[in-house]
RNA sequence: GCCCGGGUGGCGAAAUUGGUAGACGCAAGGGACUUAAAAUCCCUCGGUGGCAACACCGUGCCGGUUCAAGUCCGGCCCCGGGCACCA
């Protein structure tokens, strides 16, 4: 009795106690339910900032749940430890970036350790450690031997200045260098790609599949993958090849004023011989980093290149524009233009005085369309086309493709917005490419025996760029085939390589393979978290991984995340926090103040998981009130007063909180479970603790359901806020620990009550509430709210029309 | 520009299937205890009017459906995330 509330000493007890008991080692256990739950694996970046905090705990409260449901129960923690953010830290501070990661790994592990997470650290792997990435390079070889990858020219953001490649991330809204400040501009250089698109189809089909994931995500990546139905159309030109482009609207292709093709298509290179202006201006284009965004916001500009095209159906000659909206990496690099039908083929003819002709009026003719102010961009009914006049979309789209397929200038074809995976890297900072490259050969694979290609990591990091194209010790060697002299790959991974696959080596990180058949046991995971921010390309590179490896016989699942949260970001002042943007908050010194129960319980009531939570330093100090009352609620209560719960001889306060106990078990366990709403789980705990500390019953019958309602608050907080609730446990005088107790179940018999109040409303209006017995005839309850005084106010001199009763809820009294 | 979310008191939020708007907590104000402070406990707390009972208004904005709308439909505004080399 009487012990002070020291959080600092018992969770420091609390983790030498789990320490000593492996309490969260885990091996494979056919006779039981496995439950994988993984949270996504952090850059290790210096310290763990607030996003961590709430990543790493919801995950570790959704384990220690379902280890509370008798589940083997798989968490495990590693580190995304490849980036850029190495190379920037050992260029500013002249520390090599291998150092820099390591440190910034055993700080964040220590901080992980101090909140508390139950984590299995048997299973911890660096992706930057050689025994994780030779699997990789492996993987990849096996890749290029199916065919699966291949060499192609693409586009990245050169500094002509700094002579390197840049990230998205490193070209300022101005389209400049973030070091350098000069212009950046367009190159094509040789990069390695793997066929993502050749899995399209099954990574969109299977995405109804998907019944565990937020609707959200998986709209965003059907939308990503974009799936499209149209017509692959071929224009006759005057320069010398066809025009072939693509469309999903050949409805309006009598509409076409003008051809559009990208800079670097061939047409607009070869009119650039007898045009130097059209050279010039083809030269500014290439000014611009290659993010979409800034491509889709760009000022649209264009210049005609003197050829034509001939329209299929009306022969009409087409000018073709060379236009930068246009890129010759999306499709064919071309477009037809329908300016009357496309808002941004309209602006570009408004702005270079092309020609706009209507052939698409709205279905009700009712509607007018007025194509002087704007595209009319819904589908309708054709007009000023020809044979095709009067036509819906639907059929016009048939009659069309019949019409050019006939005269080999049309096929209909099934495209995706979704593009090959690039994954070179002009980096140092990541798993080397495991190719060589020879001059008689070719590009070769590295074998598997001289795997894996280490990355050197003692190295001078002076200047931009990849040191590794500056050690001739790395890149000079032998062509496996020929034994001739031959060349490294001295580009790595795209690091969404190493994070497409980690949650698998996690079910075996010891194996001297890629996979072992661990991986077939706790595969798929069961619960992933992780940040909104990731809901399309982590996820998806993930999935296509999956769907790899399954296919190379690794595993035998199709999907790896069977459930999945999307947390919201922690913002302050607005915005998301993070690192570049200065405005984080480390969590650090609160939870030297408070404790890491504090900090868990905090972040878990401030908001629901998946929504951003703006963060406010207000708030943690009424976290650590609650733990402290709690506290003081079990370390009041005398233990040795009470009896054995007697559930009929209760008197009705005690009926009444017994019934509170229940029904807090009965919304809480939904709220963990299929909900995964943990801020209104601790709201109901806090209502539970609140009746408990008015009820003043000290009878041996008080005291019982006392202890039930005590013991059922410890248990249902027991996965928040685990330390403190570990020491409650045993000062309720359990002998196990509060992590291998059962999750409470709730008594339906104790949620019977028999009276409930009735709202009563007049014409829709609240107008009083009424007490019936739960067995109430619905005309005992009509009459009831009618006789009621207040509501009478406002039925007396009223024709009364309607009454409606929803059982339970209300009555609405409609009057006129 | 395109795709996906969000907008409710002074603040974080709740309202789960269309049925009592503001649970739970923070902050604030008042009170008790104390020599004092901290801690703790009690009360008030969307706005306006009213001694009160209660009434009217109120969930970003405009309109609609319904006995009933924070919730559904149409149109807008603002904020956030993603856009393929930040992770």
């Amino acid at each position: 009795m009487n012990q002070p509330y020291h959080p600092e000493k018992i969770e420091a007890a609390t983790q030498k106690f789990w320490q000593q008991q492996q309490s969260f080692a885990v091996t494979e256990d056919p006779q039981r339910d496995k439950f994988y739950c993984l949270a996504m694996f952090p850059y290790p970046s210096g310290k763990a900032h607030m996003g961590h905090v709430r990543n790493y705990t919801i995950g570790d409260v959704i384990a220690r749940y379902q280890r509370m449901l008798g589940k083997n129960v798989l968490q495990p923690m590693g580190w995304d430890a490849f980036g850029l953010p190495a190379e920037n830290a050992a260029l500013k501070n002249k520390v090599p970036p291998a150092r820099w990661t390591f440190d910034n790994i055993d700080q964040m592990r220590e901080q992980f350790k101090r909140l508390g997470l139950a984590y299995d650290w048997s299973r911890e792997l660096a992706t930057c450690d050689p025994d994780y990435y030779r699997w990789e390079q492996w993987f990849f070889t096996r890749l290029f031997a199916k065919g699966l990858v291949y060499k192609k020219e693409a586009e990245v953001n050169w500094d002509p200045v700094d002579q390197t490649v840049l990230a998205n991330e490193q070209v300022d809204s101005d389209g400049r260098g973030w070091r350098s400040g000069a212009l950046v501009e367009r190159r094509k250089i040789p990069q390695w790609f793997i066929r993502i698109t050749d899995y399209a189809e099954e990574l969109l089909n299977d995405l109804p599949k998907l019944d565990g994931w937020p609707e959200q995500v998986r709209t965003m990546q059907a939308n990503w993958i974009g799936r499209s139905e149209g017509l692959n159309i071929s224009f006759a030109t005057d320069a010398g090849s066809e025009l072939n482009v693509y469309t999903t609207r050949p409805d309006t292709l009598l509409g076409v004023t003008y051809m559009a093709v990208a800079a670097e298509h061939p047409i607009a290179v070869a009119a650039t011989q007898k045009d130097t202006k059209l050279a010039e201006f083809l030269g500014t284009l290439k000014q611009s980093s290659v993010a979409e965004a800034e491509l889709a916001t760009m000022e649209k500009r264009g210049m005609a290149t003197g050829f034509f095209a001939t329209h299929p159906i009306s022969g009409e000659q087409l000018p073709i524009w060379v236009a930068n909206f246009v890129l010759m990496s999306y499709g064919s690099g071309a477009v037809m233009s329908v300016p009357a039908h496309d808002q941004r083929d309209w602006e570009f003819a408004k702005k270079y005085d092309l020609p706009i002709a209507q052939v698409i009026a709205a279905q009700d003719p009712a509607i007018a369309v007025d194509i002087t102010q704007a595209a009319f961009t819904a589908k309708g009914t054709l007009v000023n086309s020809a044979q095709f006049d009067g036509l819906d979309f639907g059929a016009a789209f048939e009659q069309i493709a019949a019409y050019l397929g006939e005269r080999q200038q049309g096929e209909r074809q099934t495209q995706y917005r979704l593009r090959d995976w690039g994954v070179s890297r002009q980096r140092y900072w990541g798993t080397p490419i495991p190719i060589i490259h020879c001059e008689q050969c070719g590009a070769v694979a590295v074998p598997e025996d001289q795997l894996p290609v280490v990355l050197p990591t003692d190295v001078e990091f002076s200047a931009v760029g990849s040191p590794l194209k500056k050690m001739p010790d790395f890149y000079q060697t032998q062509c496996p085939q020929c034994n001739g002299p031959a060349e490294r790959e001295t580009d790595t991974f795209d690091t969404f390589m190493e994070s497409s696959w980690y949650y698998a080596r996690f079910a075996c990180p010891d194996a001297d393979r890629m996979l072992d058949e661990r991986a077939d046991y706790w595969a798929p995971v069961d619960q992933y978290i992780g940040g909104i921010e990731h809901a399309i390309l982590h996820l998806l590179y993930a999935r296509f991984f999956h769907k790899l490896m399954r296919d190379e016989g690794l595993l035998h699942s199709d999907e790896p995340f069977q459930r999945l949260l999307t947390q919201g970001m922690v913002l302050k002042d607005g915005a998301k926090m993070s690192k570049s943007k200065g405005n984080t908050v480390d969590p650090q010194p609160l939870i030297d103040k408070y404790g890491a129960d504090t900090v868990r319980l905090f972040v878990m009531f401030a908001a629901p998981p998946d929504q951003s939570l703006e963060w406010s330093d207000t708030g943690v100090e009424g976290a650590h009130r609650f733990l402290r009352r709690l506290w003081k609620l079990v370390d009041n209560f005398d233990a040795e007063g009470d009896s054995n719960l007697q559930v009929d001889a209760l008197s009705s306060a005690e009926q009444a909180l017994r019934r509170k106990t229940h029904a807090t078990i009965e919304k809480v366990s939904d709220d963990y479970g299929r909900r995964q709403t943990y801020n209104t789980a601790i709201a109901a705990v806090m209502e539970l603790s609140n009746e408990v500390s008015r009820f003043t019953d000290a009878s041996p019958e008080g005291l019982a359901v006392q202890r039930e309602a005590l013991e059922s608050a410890v248990l249902l907080l027991a996965p928040i806020v685990p330390h403190i609730c570990h020491v409650l446990w045993q000062m309720l005088g359990h002998s196990g620990p509060v992590i291998d107790a059962a999750w409470p179940t709730f008594d339906p018999a104790a949620l019977v009550a028999t009276e409930l109040s009735i709202v009563v409303q007049v014409n829709g209006k609240l107008r009083g509430s009424i007490e019936v017995a739960v067995d109430a005839s619905r005309e005992s309850i009509e009459q009831l709210a009618l006789a009621h005084e207040n509501v009478q106010r406002f039925t007396g001199d009223k024709t009364i029309r309607k009454v409606i009763v929803v059982p339970k809820k209300l009555v609405n009294i409609v009057v006129s």
